[in-house]
DNA sequence: TGAATACTTAGCCACATGACTAACCAAATG
DNA sequence: CATTTGGTTAGTCATGTGGCTAAGTATTCA
């Protein structure tokens, strides 16, 4: 995993994992809790979360023998900022474009051309 | 790939594909042109595109012997509200409990309690 | 038409990923 | 202190991913 983002968004590629950041934006769980709603065996989910912790996304700590996870918002916004700014960067090009289509007409109109 | 949006998420979690989509959101470009930038075999950058058009996060089609590329802002948008709303749920969360905090404080306060 | 251009297909390889079982460890509880 | 509870480690396996080279096809240009 080069970047940061590559680890973010690989983190986010998965429904499991996916699921599991659902439900800790209302609060932190212990992973049995977490576990629970998933088909899955318990080790197979444990990679999910180290996954998820490996990216930064999500943290936890160790209490007695339960183990409690919690998210972490800035990675989340950080993803969240790339795709705006690209959805931006491709906004005002079309605004452009639009701009350079009215101008075109405006001229066609002026210099009195018929179709 | 189950759903599409794991297909957004697993094609944005290359940092090959992703440089792809930022050139993109400036305008459509022939396969040549996309590739040059990167230091990879044709056939590899190639499955990239593969990728990235799997997910439907970008369009082609053949003019001549050349394959222009454009971005679908659609499936970018998408995958933006799902980290949008995930970071609204938090925040909110965040919100409550602070308003719980502050009237436990202001419960505290008026029975008179010292620290 | 022959050569150059712009992809495209096929096939191979190393390593990552998601899933499993079995066995293990440490904190609570009766 | 024995047992249950809640995770953890280790090891295996099938499939997916990103990279390569070599060879092929279809346009365009001279």
């Amino acid at each position: 995993m080069t970047n940061q983002m590559d680890a973010f968004f690989a983190a986010l590629s998965d429904p499991t994992r996916r699921a599991v950041i659902e439900r800790l934006v209302s609060g932190p769980a212990p992973v049995g809790e977490l576990h629970a709603p998933h088909d899955i065996a318990l080790p197979t989910f444990l990679k999910h979360l180290k996954v998820l912790e490996a990216s930064g996304l999500v943290r936890s700590e160790k209490k007695g023998r339960v183990r409690i996870v919690h998210i972490e918002a800035a990675p989340l916004a950080e993803a969240e900022h790339w795709l705006q700014r690209q959805r931006r960067i491709w906004e005002s090009r079309l605004d452009r474009l639009g701009a350079l289509a009215e101008r075109l007409e405006r001229e066609r109109m002026s210099t009195g051309e018929t179709p």
